[in-house]
DNA sequence: GTTTGTGCAAATTTTTTGCATTACA
DNA sequence: TGTAATGCAAAAAATTTGCACAAAC
């Protein structure tokens, strides 16, 4: 991760922290930097085994507790991709984007169209909510099959 | 449920069943009819209990398996509104329509807008997938809160 | 008569909770 | 020093699996 982005997420969570009268253990900013260290999607048992993998000290508990608070200092993103099992991606610096599921393979896409921002001030008006963050997943069968009739990336 | 929808879904997992050579058992219609005599969403333990109260004899894991043949008939919707538990509604002659999830109360409001084929056909055309089903979800807070600034409809 | 589908219970997977201990403030 | 946060293990919640039996075909 490049050192500007570490040093604003790190003081976004800080920030957070001390208005939300949170304590800023190491744990917090040790869970930060490892999921900024990534690209892409992960669980959290991948965290648990990356985290674990470097020797740190740290419980599968306190990583589902911070989760939530990482969520909502809106550090991080969650998912759902049509399984039982929370996915979740950094948010920061990220560009807005949606999710296009290969319902054959299972490998996840990215896309980014500005119309569901209209879309979201509209149902804001119509309902009269605020919206903090959405999720829009298309679930889709790949064009381009090989020979044996498979999606081109690879079978489940 | 009127007549019509009920013969109209009977039809449609009859000729599924045919056409996939799965059994026509009368669990399967019997599922069936219960879901399409109720609106609204549902997870499998509420259908457990429904049937369960009507004297069916039924297994949790046969509702499993069985939502899966549904859903693959287009019979149903899946839906994961953020938690880890799977909500199901009925897909026949239901209005094609999104959810607005309140992050206070939790209540789940619909919505619907075309502009969604729009991006959906874009999606399409740009990655090349042909999209089977999409799932859009607001995540909000409602503008009108009571005196005690808490949600109109009701807290968790 | 075969074999798919079922009910039940046990197993698995993911997340939450209880509690003694640690370490922030 | 007081208390929020942690690690660990046990519990809970949701789903899947194994197997003997029932019922489609």
């Amino acid at each position: 991760m490049n050192e500007e982005t570490k040093d604003a997420v790190n003081k976004i969570l800080t920030n957070y922290l001390e208005i939300n009268k949170h304590r800023k253990t190491s744990e917090r900013f040790a869970i930060l930097n490892e999921i900024y260290s990534h690209n892409g999607h992960f669980d959290i048992e991948q965290l648990y085994v990356m985290m674990k993998n470097k020797k740190y000290r740290v419980s599968r508990a306190t990583l589902y507790n911070n989760m939530e608070i990482l969520l909502d200092a809106g550090l991080v993103i969650k998912h759902q991709f049509g399984k039982n099992l929370a996915q979740f991606e950094r948010a920061y610096k990220y560009r807005q984007h949606d999710h296009l599921i290969c319902t054959d393979c299972e490998k996840v896409f990215e896309f980014c169209d500005p119309r569901i921002m209209q879309i979201q001030r509209s149902t804001e008006d119509m309902l009269r909510f605020d919206v903090q963050h959405h999720s829009l997943n298309f679930f889709a069968k790949c064009r381009q099959l090989t020979e044996t009739g498979q999606c081109q990336h690879f079978k489940k």
